[in-house]
DNA sequence: ATATACTTTATTGTATACAATATTGCTGCA
DNA sequence: TGCAGCAATATTGTATACAATAAAGTATAT
């Protein structure tokens, strides 16, 4: 007997683990915006071949993490003010109306998979970990979509937590650290309550103090950046 | 004198071509939904070789108009009803809201665009090219998002739309061709006059009216896909 | 005759090689 | 010094070659 019913160790898809390396080096802060990502360089950080590089950043750039020029390569994406303002329209759009739907299906493990998610991110902040913070913060948005039950608009919004990301280093101007783990907190119970009312005027707020910490009126410099604003976009 | 600002006359970017290419011959019906796509046959018809056609074939996979099955290759999309149910639920949270701003911001170039689009609508009607008539009815709601000056939603709308064709493709129920254009009409109307109310509530019974005429109960035969049912989708 | 194991074929996944383009550095000249 | 033009280098775009996996076919044993 040569193979039998043992599961696969390792179904490896090895672009995949590239993308979620770089997505998550974007979303913790480690890759600011506008940084080049040169194909061989990533290629060599994770013994891939260029191949498999591409394509993990066309991946990428779908979802406008990075941003990709023709003949030039592929940078971490920039989000202009203009961007930011629309990444926080649509989520206000899109969330509250998921919160809703998530009240009104959530089982207690979900619930228990949302609070898990607000301790994770409490140990981070206490850590210091702002980035691992943040992203347990967009994670926590994508379960309830999850919850939610509803994959497409789900899509959507995981999205536009990853451009999030970009927007907040970007134009973040708060002092304190993200401490919205109140919010999350209310979310939760609403949703534990099945009040679906208060869960989504709860988003909806949440999705306001969110933007309100935030300032589009002057793009941040970068170094990085300056290059692409004196030349043609094309 | 070398390169003057002679605009490039060959903008070339084959593997945008084949994308292009492959999605309209999807929305235009010619490919059925969980049709194979197979690499050496696709990059034979375009005279390309399989590196830019997987990375069409991936393009096409993000915007889910094909689904791709490693180590089996890629595939037309084929929705199920879950999945068609919640494009359209997708579609009426977000493009009633789109009409109401593209009729607070349309200028009369944007209208005469609109009512472009439903006159080659009805022309292809009239030649009988059903296909073409319901790529030019998606056109027409995409260019509403592009007038609305969202790009984010805006970009969602149009993968929304995408598989929207798909969905149509497979639950398409009601006798008569898609005669919607009486609707769009309307639109262009409360657009042109800058009349938001009733931009988004003509768009949301546009919808309603849409999703009327599918039906979701049982999915249709699809001979290709039985294999798909028969085995663990992994 | 059917089922199972093995062999063969076809197709996809990945790596490498070559071509095209952009960037950088140099040289000469004003 | 500063700039124009060319040469050298580096990086991306595309094609091809090789490896891994799945599908199909064949033979054998029960």
């Amino acid at each position: 007997m040569s193979l039998l019913h043992i599961s696969t160790p390792k179904p490896k898809d090895v672009t995949q683990k590239v993308v979620d390396a770089l997505a998550l080096a974007i979303h913790e802060h480690r890759l600011a915006p506008a940084t080049k990502l040169g194909e061989d360089e990533i290629g060599e950080i994770y013994n891939v071949s260029r191949t498999v590089v591409r394509a993990a950043l066309q991946s990428l750039a779908h979802i406008q993490l990075v941003e990709i020029q023709r003949n030039k390569g592929a940078f971490v994406a920039s989000p202009t003010p203009r961007e930011a303002r629309e990444v926080f329209e649509a989520r206000a759009l899109l969330e509250p109306r998921t919160a809703r739907s998530a009240a009104s299906r959530a089982t207690p493990s979900d619930i228990e998979i949302l609070k898990d998610h607000i301790a994770k991110e409490h140990a981070a902040l206490d850590a210091g970990d702002n980035g691992r913070a943040l992203n347990l913060s967009g994670r926590f948005h994508i379960e309830i979509a999850r919850i939610a039950d509803q994959d497409t608009i789900g899509r959507f919004i995981e999205t536009l937590i990853a451009r999030s990301s970009l927007v907040i280093a970007l134009y973040w101007r708060r002092e304190s650290a993200l401490c919205e783990s109140h919010a999350h907190h209310a979310l939760v119970q609403a949703i534990a309550d099945g009040d679906e009312q208060n869960a989504e005027e709860l988003m909806q707020s949440h999705l306001v103090d969110l933007n309100s910490a935030l300032d589009f009126r002057d793009r941040p410099a970068q170094t990085l950046n300056l290059r692409e604003l004196l030349q043609a976009t094309d």
